[in-house]
DNA sequence: CCAAAAGTGTTGACCGTACACCCATGA
DNA sequence: TCATGGGTGTACGGTCAACACTTTTGG
């Protein structure tokens, strides 16, 4: 480590992480209480510091597992924050980063931290800092994406039935969908196996339960598609 | 400013900029070649330390008018790249922006700069550190906005013909495009207003001359659009 | 038997795309 | 007069959006 540029100023940069979540047919987002000050025990995004030895990515990714205890999630770099009093303690610049994470398995492990939360995102507070213009930019984010990539399937269990995909994609679009529309062109894709099996908890006549393609989906995920309703 | 946050590592910010600009039919990038170690003499991208008291995006502002005299300049957030190896000299995250600027307008304010190049695309050399990554990553962006911002014409003088604009498009998304098609789309929307002067030092036949609707355009800057060829 | 959710096809409108010829003029 | 780039309209196919009824079964 070679000191070129001495005399340069340093910052202290946080990575702020926007989780979202889907359950009982709302799109939900985890907060937790702040622990120290200044904010202390307001409602805030998951974060920390960014430590000497790490990439920003995985930053992202350590705080991710602290607060969920799983890896492997999907996460994307959202945008950084740098006004300069955007952090009432001192000059911090973040970087926040989205991730998604299906419900079900995050329950698995019974997070440690008790005082985290999901919210749904119609009832979620407000939140300290500009975290609330965080989470605002990742829900289009998320938007843009349900278009583009097949992100969807990160937020349902592995086995889900096409009407819980649909109300996935009408709580990220924030707009009904037609069922008939939704169901030909999901499956015009070959994306979706259908199982024998059937989810009979939400309606007596019982619903198909499906699971995705696995190439064909880390296909999508890659290259992209298009899917506009 | 309080210590809240004693203890916690800092580190270098870079704010690097992406300036695109348009001229002979050609999309172009403005290059410099950097002036201290390591890697003094090779071409990179323009860039700076972010300063305590500014803003990440003045930051970028200082540095776009920096070496080019204006300001107001269409500007955008690109990415923030945080691999801990990134630069060789020390670690240094780097925030990228990319800029557009009319060629014309940067050649009046006779740049101070005397090493700064603007380089075609297609021919530009290899550049330092992870700059090659920005670029492409900034390419990238420019299509997409391309396609949903009237960005095009933060590149043209402000009075400029149908297949100036045209040819624009065409080396943003590296495909030739119908002219007939292109002219029913963009005339359309009626967001451009014809002159009654012609341009014809690229023709004997000469190609009438636009202006943008400054009120159209802004509301589409804002609001977006969707221009799809 | 009834309420509640699952499942199923067709049609019209619009948009993107492909395509070929005449015009004006400087040299 | 000819070479060069500017300018114009139409027809086809695919995709999106609107729309209503039948099926299953638990209570």
């Amino acid at each position: 480590m070679t000191p070129y540029y001495t005399g340069s100023h340093k910052h202290l940069i946080a990575i702020d992480c926007i989780i979202f979540g889907f359950d009982e047919g709302e799109l939900k987002i985890l907060l937790h209480r702040r622990k120290f000050e200044p904010e202390k025990g307001k409602w805030s995004l998951m974060g920390g510091f960014l430590q000497p030895d790490e990439s920003i990515d995985n930053a992202a990714r350590r705080i991710l597992k602290g607060c969920s205890g799983l890896t492997n999630l999907f996460m994307e770099q959202l945008y950084t924050f740098g006004e300069t009093d955007r952090d009432p303690g001192e000059r911090v610049i973040s970087t926040a980063y989205f991730a998604l994470i299906r419900i079900d398995d995050y329950n698995k492990e019974l997070s440690l931290e008790t005082t985290a939360h999901w919210w749904p995102i119609s009832k979620k507070p407000a939140l300290i800092f500009d975290h609330d213009k965080m989470v605002e930019m990742a829900l289009e984010r998320l938007k843009i994406r349900s278009k583009n990539r097949p992100i969807g399937f990160e937020l349902l269990p592995r086995k889900f039935t096409v009407p819980q995909l649909q109300s996935l994609y009408e709580a990220i679009n924030r707009r009904n969908l037609d069922k008939r529309n939704f169901r030909k062109k999901i499956l015009s894709m070959n994306l979706l196996q259908k199982l024998n099996e059937k989810e009979k908890k939400t309606s007596k006549k019982g619903a198909f339960l499906y699971r995705f393609d696995k190439r064909k989906y880390n296909r999508l995920a890659e290259k992209g598609f298009h899917f506009e309703l």
